[in-house]
DNA sequence: CGCCCTTCTTGGCATTTGGCAAGAAATACG
DNA sequence: CGTATTTCTTGCCAAATGCCAAGAAGGGCG
């Protein structure tokens, strides 16, 4: 129950002192998920900003013709928001689920905001989380319209081989944008 | 010359007073754009956090295959902005290039964090305008996964009618995914 | 252990989209 | 005005992917 990875993290990216980092992490507080439990509900407004410790989470929503699309994966190390429904207080259009058992650290948008303002050193991390997510989703676009899904199933392998491990064939493939019968066969023919 | 839509988008998004608004916006600088004039190339650091007030314009970047991808447009009352090269000072990846003569009105890197501090109302306009960006490029991703390509093109027309009058065919088929060849297939059985 | 339900694979066929190439139309420019 | 260049359309065929359905494989649970 160590908020070791948090600290870390939040030199590394926030470029603050160790002393600085505790400080902030101080105001996290612990959450478990257990497999299958919601951190959000579609319709809820979130109100957690989640710093993940252990374990996978799949964000998913429903599309006009009701398919379940997964929109992301989040695994060990990364930070986990409903970018709108946060920092707009707007009901979420997404679920997000734990794949797998999950801890981390969390703290309410409240929080995060009193953080903001007492710790002028921290709002550097807040932005560059935004810039991060924002860029490593233009990465993901770029891919989705130029390279083919076998292509973007590697990188994904690649990326995070424990998520494939892990997560239903299904769901990564709504992620890529096929279907899991097509997922199914790019993978036969990458055996070969 | 008058910066009227700044201090307008100023005050609607920032929730700022007019005052407050007019003081903001006294920090932009004018800019204008010839038609095919480069407000940022790949491989220069952007500097520029740019309210366009009038014209069109069209991010792209190449592919691991040399082609020309393009990754947004922007138009009238919207921020232009590389935000990966501009809030974390490394090269772009992708050339924005005016489609039409622009106008609009801009800061550097270094005004803007001056206003953040000097301005805490202004710091709520820096996390909207990313916050609005994030969300509308994770609507623009569900759509590219779910949606086939007539139907995000028909979305495109309604959204933005101005762009199809003024992007080449080529530019908004990279834009959308598809080739040219598709996009001209497409806007065929749209006609009947 | 055995059943049930979910997951994954596979086959057959339809649809979408791409690649290539040629020609028509529109536009830029001397 | 006329030529050159770019843009747009179209035809032909190939490749990628989707849809439907059936069966195999795997995991959870009484």
């Amino acid at each position: 129950m160590k908020k070791e990875k948090l600290v870390l993290f939040l030199q590394r990216v926030a470029l603050v002192t160790a002393g600085q980092a505790a400080a902030i992490a101080d105001e996290f507080s612990y959450l478990a998920l257990e497999k299958n439990d919601f951190l959000l509900q579609a319709g809820q407004v979130s109100d957690s900003y989640l710093f993940l410790d252990a374990g996978l989470l799949r964000a998913f929503t429903y599309d006009t013709a009701g398919h379940d699309v997964t929109t992301g994966f989040y695994g060990s190390g990364e930070v986990v928001i409903e970018v709108a429904s946060f920092f707009q207080r707007t009901p979420s259009q997404e679920y997000f689920q734990a794949l797998t058992a999950c801890t981390g650290w969390r703290i309410s948008f409240t929080q995060l905001n009193a953080l903001f303002h007492a710790r002028p050193e921290f709002r550097e991390f807040g932005r560059a989380i935004l810039v991060r997510g924002f860029a490593a989703l233009k990465t993901r676009m770029l891919a989705t319209i130029t390279e083919p899904a076998a292509a973007r199933y590697e990188h994904l392998v690649r990326a995070s081989p424990e998520l494939v491990q892990h997560a239903p064939l299904k769901h990564i493939a709504s992620y890529l944008g096929i279907t899991d019968t097509s997922l199914s066969r790019i993978r036969k023919t990458l055996a070969q």
